[in-house]
DNA sequence: GCCCTGTAAATTGTCAACAGTTTTCAATCC
DNA sequence: GGATTGAAAACTGTTGACAATTTACAGGGC
């Protein structure tokens, strides 16, 4: 089944070369590549769901879309390959993978290890600063625990917050690439109200354990967080109900 | 500096499509492209040292070294961009990445993170057949601890056996990116012939707590043994003393 | 109806050419 | 000698054409 995004969708027009500002002919020069804005493009559309697991990139359609040629596609399409996010069948073409749910509670196991890491660096060295946007955050989201909508976006900058402020790049990266990764996941669960006042006792009892420099509690409770969240997500596709977006900081 | 490679380096020549065997006209048929393959070798020759850090990857050059046009050349560095390993500036060309020791150990404490985690899930989960392998080679290490040129594929061996078993291809596909990109880093220390005991020994302490399903022990002990391989690195680059290949598997 | 065959259309993989950008190098000036 | 300038060479980014492979579909047989 191959599925070509449709030319009217949303977001998607011929990729804008950035230029600078008042560009004239002087000024304008080639300071992004086009197979990397097609890069980001692709993987914005299968992190919106406008690409789904299983779809194929048709590199002909895609280039008359984006109006490049072929060329910058296949490059950004052998970027995506090793993202995780395609896979590049030879002489078939290019497929948006899908994950099953034991590729994503590998990926869920991965990312609590990585998340328990950050707990054990951010104990070890956590500024004042970062603490106070924390707890910001963390009051923020008591507030809107009654509202997914708010809710949820809090959740994530807050996880992130963690992740980016542990000092290390590589756990950063490896943990937003996997993050990525589950979005190919397609089966959603529903997130129940009291969910959410549990989930953000927890994101207090880590926080406190940061401020607090202990290492080893840090790193359990980051790590035993989102193994929470992979057994719910257990639950969720037994029971096989309905629910909102994505679910890579689905706490 | 731009070093293109020397077209008589050792195991670089044309790429040579797989065939099936006993090929003729009516059997070929393309099975893998000519940008994997490329990619492929191109790993090959920065895990090797034959590529360097810094190191430019010259299109034009290595496409009449390899006999391929420049597309699969792109491609494959499209790809080896997203795994770590060059750089790609926009206009400039492709570069061999350099990774100081501030990279290097976060890479080590990512990777540690990792081991750690495999532990923890062979402990929960590790066959009788696994185990009897795990011994051999422990017993095989412990044979060749005299002789570093017999012990450290072993070794290596060993590492990968663990990860590879953990049952989880996310990590074990984490884990391996990890060291290929360790190979960036250039400043090698002496491995002392203490080392390789003090190494099994730990090595044997790990299986053992992986014997007995003792989860949170392996994961502390396999998490402990790259931490001290990260030490011994830092410890290295003081001495600034000249020794032998690869670090990523160096205990 | 299903299965097989053959052909055309569609698509992917690669190549070479062209345009744009950067690097190299010679000449000139101080 | 060092600094600057300008032109040529080298290289990268993109495009379109061609070759190879796969897919779609029509027609025929059972």
């Amino acid at each position: 089944m191959a599925i070509v995004p449709s030319p009217h969708a949303a977001g998607s027009a011929p990729l804008e070369q950035p230029q600078r500002e008042a560009p004239s002919a002087l000024t304008i020069r080639r300071t992004e590549s086009l197979a990397s804005l097609v890069r980001k493009e692709l993987e914005r559309m299968i992190v919106s769901g406008e690409l789904r697991g299983g779809d194929r990139l048709n590199e002909q359609a895609l280039a008359e879309r984006l109006q490049v040629s072929r060329g910058p596609i296949r490059e950004a399409c052998r970027s995506l390959e090793q993202t995780g996010l395609v896979e590049v069948q030879v002489n078939r073409g290019t497929f948006v993978r899908q994950i099953e749910l034991k590729e994503a509670l590998e990926i869920y196991e991965v990312r609590s290890a990585l998340f328990g890491l950050a707990g054990q660096l951010l104990a070890q060295d956590a500024s004042p600063a970062l603490l106070a946007r924390l707890k910001g955050l963390l009051e923020r989201m008591d507030a809107a625990s009654d509202n997914l909508d708010a809710y949820y976006p809090l959740n994530v900058e807050f996880h992130a917050t963690l992740v980016d402020s542990a000092g290390n790049g590589h756990l950063a990266a490896t943990y937003h690439a996997l993050a990525k990764q589950l979005h190919l996941f397609r089966r959603r669960g529903l997130v129940p109200r009291e969910s959410m006042k549990v989930s953000n006792r927890e994101h207090w009892a880590m926080y406190e354990a940061i401020a607090r420099g202990d290492a080893a509690e840090a790193q359990a409770l980051m790590q035993a967080h989102i193994r929470a969240g992979k057994g719910r997500l257990i639950k969720m596709t037994r029971a096989e109900t309905v629910a909102p977006p994505a679910l890579a900081e689905d706490d």
